[in-house]
Formats: C-alpha cells, structure tokens, sequence
DNA sequence: ACTCATATTGCAATCGGTTGCAGTTGTGAA
DNA sequence: TTCACAACTGCAACCGATTGCAATATGAGT
C-alpha cells in the first residue's frame, strides 16, 4: 500500500492535519513545521492521494473529454492540445469516446460518477440540447465546435460557421467559378449547416449556381470519395466547396479516378487544413480553422467556469481564413 | 450536491449497508430490499460515488493509457480501440500525453496519485525500463508495442519485430530488387532497432545490399520527407523500406517531388498499413501490423492483471501480413 | 514583564462509500 | 413444535484525505 498521511505525521511528530496543509497551498504552517514534514514525506516517498483528497473536496481535477470522431485526423491535434493544455494546468482528461455508442446521454451518467470537475464536449455533431444536459445537471461544460443556442444558454468556443461559409461562396466566386457544389459533412451537424446557410445565402448574392448540395455520411475519406463519386455522375460543376478536408481528400481522388484534374478541370476548396491538406500529393486550397486557438480557449474557460459556475454563458468565436494552394484557379485579381 | 447512499437508505427505510450491497454485485440482499432499494434510487436519481467508492475498496477502474505520439494517424485508430474497448468492459482510459513532456517520470508519480488500477505504455519508443519502473511501484503494466526484456519481466503485446525486419528483406529480394535502402522511425526506438537487425540479417543472406540507412525523426511526414531527400542526394537507391507509414509517404511525396515515379523508379515499402496507405495517391504496399487484435489483447491483458497482480510476465506476439499494392514492382514470381 | 493580536496547531467531524462481524430472521427437516 | 443452518441485516470501523473551530504559541508594542 502507499504511503498514507498518517504515517508522515507520525515520523514527522506532528498532526495529520499539519502534513495535510503542507501539500495544499495558502494553508497556514509555520516554516519549521513544513521542513519537518516535507523531509519525512521524503523519505517515505509520500504523494497526497489524489482520490482521498477529491472526496473531501468534491474536486477532482478531472475533466471529461468527449469525442466523436475518431477517424478524423483533425482529432488526433485537438487531442495532443487538449491533454497537454489540460495537463500543463494541472487537470486530467477522462475521455469519452462516443464514436460508436448508441446513447450518448450514458456519458453524462458517467462523468457524474466520476465526479468530473467539468466537461468539454468536442463535437459539431451533436446537438446544443446535448451539451445543455450537462448544465442543467450542475456541471461545468463548453462545447467546442458548438453551436451558440439562446435557449440552452451554454459555453460555446468555435468559429462563426455561417461567416465562413460565405467566405467559402466569396473565393470561389472571386476565382471566377460560375456554377459549383456543396460536399458538406454530416447532414445534421449545425457546423455543416450553418456553413451551408451562409455559403447558400452569399452564393445567390453574387450569382454563383449552386448546382449541387450532397453530405457525406461522417468525417471520413470513404465518405468524401462516395459522395464525390455520386455527384460526378449526375452533375458536372467547375468547383466543389468541401465541409472537411479529409472529406475533400477523398472527393478529389474520386475526381482523379475519373481522370480530371485538379484544379483544371475541377477546383477544390476544402475546411479545416488539418496538416494531411499541405501534403505535396493534395496540396489543397483550404479554409483554415484556428485550432489550436480553439482549444487552448477551450479549457481556459472550462477551467475558469470551474471555479465560478455561476458565469454567465460566453460564445468564443475565432476568425478562420483562407490558405491558398494549388486545387482552385488563381484569382482573378491576380 | 448529489445525492448519498444515506438519502436513499433513510427513503428506503434501510440501514446503509443494505443500499451498498444492492449496488455491488455478489453482495447478500433479499429480493425484498434490493426492490425497495431500487425503488427508492431510483426516484431519487442516486448513482454511487466512484470516488467513495475507490476510496474504499482502493479499486478506481481507471486505467492510464501513456502515449507520446500524437502526431501519427495510426494513434487515432488505436486511441479508438483503446477507449472504446476499456470502455466496454467498465474502465476508463486517464490519458496521458508524453509527447512534449521531458520527463516521463512524472507520469508514474501522476498515474499512482489517482490509484489508477493499471497502465498500458503504448509506445516503442521508450525503454523497456520506463515500463519496469511501474510494475516495481507494484502497478500492473502491459506494454503494448514494447520489446520484452528478460531482465524487467513486463507484459508486453505487440509484434515481433526481427521477423517483419525479415519480412520486408525478402518481399524486397522477392521483387528483384538488389541495392535498398532502409528508412527507419526514430533511433532510439526498439522496434526500429529489431525491425533493422532482422532486415539486415536476411538481406545479408539474400545478398540484397543496403546502400543506406536513414532515421527519421519522428513518426511524421515532414520528417520522412526530410529523411529522404537527404538520401536521395547521396544515393541512387532501387527501393526503400521505411519504419512506418507516416514517414514512407513523406519519402515517396520527396521522391515524387525529384520527378522520380513509383514504382518504375524507386519502390517503397510501407509499416502499419494505416488507413491512408489505402488512398488512391498514394496506394501503398506495407506491411501490416494487426492493430486491433494488438489493442484488444493489451486491454483483455491488462484487466487481467489488475485481478491478478502475481501473474508471470507474458509475451504476446501478434503475425504481420504484407498488403500488396503498387508502390512495389511486382513480385518475379507472378 | 505584560497584553493582545496574529499565526500555528491539533481535535474531531466529514466526504460517500465498503465490509467484517455479530445478531436476527426465515427455512426445512426431524 | 423445535432445532440447526443459511440467508439476511445493521453496526461501526475504515479508506485517506480536508477543514472549522478552539486551544496554544509567537511576537510586537509598551
């Protein structure tokens, strides 16, 4: 067994209660005291036990991290960013992977168990209502690449998706294209609706056709290639707005397979510019989230809300901007 | 404040202990209290406290999962099945992320804080003694993608190295090729050291010449794409074998980019065979490392532990496969 | 040396469960 | 009806910390 409280307090000659105050800080102990006990936990190698001290708390400095899409290799930096943020702040991630579960709600049950300090919910694919379950069951939650909803009230980090979807309608129409498609990400994720709304509506407004609106059925490369496939047969477009770049990946080398080429034939703008976008084989022309930005204000907040609970619910939206490759025609400004 | 074992036994109108035992199976309790238990619980929305309940029976369900590699594709796959398996079988993963972190230590200190029942090292690129290090603080370790060490007697799950190293020696001789190169992972790491030793044992039987021998990095594409271009300006090398994916299409975009096409000019041989070697640019031949049945098996492992901490260390070995695609010219026996 | 405010200390209750033990209840067999 | 035995129940101690409170020590000012 490890190393317990009352052991240093006795090799040390002191109380429990002074060994306790040493290792919490802004507690009183006089120097003499604190030396003693800290060369006693020494030398029997004592570390608090974090979950002893999390029941008398009723902190634990976890936090749940809940994610839904594990195929993504955009997940694979927000993960890297959220652990070591998190870490580097002195919390721990429990992750809940809810990529294949049927009920999501069992996450929540879950975390409550573990008495989870707060939650970040990492998904766009999920509903606000989702997110607002955990406020209404007292814990602390932002949800990131979330939609802002005025009734649910919840803490949303993310990026204006409408705004960059008439970003996305305004560069192609600046590079001249006159009749494109949508190849969105799932049909009822409120990030690849809001960017449909806002691509749609900027779209009519310069006279760009909008000859074709699919969605793939998830953040994946299979999904984006039969998606493509099946737009390719039914319409011809010059260019095709993607709601991820790994979907786009997969549409371009469903346009390859058919022989076009990119961006002669057929242009490509992608969403995210995750870091597989640069590869010299895609090369893709993207719309580039702040990610780490994201992130990093993500937990900030989390753990800011952890200690206030009562804040009012804040909307955290990061500017995206265009990275200019090689799969759109120039500009024709240029 | 959630509700306690002690609400629920006063509306049950039963001592605490029968409430306990309703909730953890095998206990002693009538059918006629467990259905007032029940009932009582249940209107009151009680589910017991994990952290009481670590408290006491000094069992977390909680297993620390230890990664360093957050920038290749492969560890969200394996992410997937780590959390998804643990996950169905009642644990939790407490992630840790070594990738930025200087000293790994820390994480054994952090993990016996929050009593987590066991650890999984997912990783080749730290020693066999950093594993060691837990199994001697007496926490039940696997280390999944390790190298067994006699002298350190921990679990291990993964493949045998030495004999892919072999593998790829001979599909290369297989295909005609006469003069490779190799164009491993990191140095330090044991898998590229045994996967080197046994490719360079069988070429040498093979008379197959290795012209040179490079290290990535990391497991990136900008390090395979560094490692290769500094190979292809001193030597002139019929095909290469790389220590992973990630870095062989980093080397082939390199190769690509020097007007060199595959395999006509130069062959490339793949590890891992991660879903993006399946893509149609790249379209890899690779050898390939069953990762699920290595994931599932460290997780039926380390719960087995966990029951069971005297249990002699075991060594599981799972058989890699060769995935034929065309980055290799065709084997001469075809 | 004496007071009094302030800093330290230890006691004991508490966080929300589990569990060994002894006492109680219920059952079937005699 | 009685007895032995098994099944069930509750008591109370415990897991390893934190913390309000009262008691004690310290130190400054006079």
């Amino acid at each position: 067994m490890a190393v317990t409280l009352r052991e240093v307090a006795a090799r040390a000659g002191v109380s429990r209660s002074a060994v306790s105050r040493t290792f919490t800080d802004g507690a009183s102990v006089s120097e003499k005291t604190r030396k003693k006990v800290e060369k006693a936990a020494k030398e029997l190698g004592y570390r608090p036990s974090l979950i002893a001290r999390s029941l008398a708390t009723n902190r634990t400095k976890l936090i749940g991290l809940i994610a839904n899409n594990f195929q993504n290799p955009a997940f694979l930096e927000i993960f890297d960013l959220f652990t070591s943020e998190l870490q580097r702040r002195g919390f721990r991630p429990l992750l809940v992977n809810l990529t294949n579960e049927s009920d999501p709600e069992k996450s929540l049950v879950l975390l409550r168990q573990y008495n989870v300090d707060g939650v970040i919910l990492a998904t766009s694919t999920l509903p606000p209502s989702f997110a607002s379950a955990f406020r209404q069951a007292d814990i602390p939650i932002v949800h990131t690449f979330g939609k802002s909803d005025a009734s649910t009230d919840v803490h949303v980090v993310g990026i204006d998706n409408l705004r960059c979807g008439e970003m996305a309608a305004q560069t192609l129409a600046d590079r001249g294209y006159r009749s494109v498609a949508v190849l969105g990400g799932p049909k009822t994720a409120t990030s690849t609706q809001d960017r449909l709304a806002g691509f749609s509506q900027r779209a009519s407004e310069l006279g760009l056709k909008i000859a074709d609106i699919r969605f793939a059925a998830n953040y994946t490369y299979a999904a984006g290639r039969e998606a493509m496939s099946g737009l390719l047969t039914e319409n011809r477009v010059e260019a095709v707005f993607c709601g991820d770049d790994l979907i786009c990946i997969g549409a371009m080398d469903s346009a390859r397979g058919d022989g076009l080429s990119i961006p002669a034939d057929i242009g490509f703008l992608g969403f995210n510019d995750i870091t597989i976008a640069s590869w010299a084989a895609y090369d893709l022309t993207t719309i580039r989230q702040p990610i780490r930005d994201i992130i990093l204000s993500s937990v900030e907040l989390v753990v800011a809300i952890v200690d206030d609970p009562g804040r009012s619910a804040e909307v955290r939206l990061f500017p995206c901007s265009i990275v200019e490759r090689s799969t759109l025609r120039p500009s024709r400004r240029e």
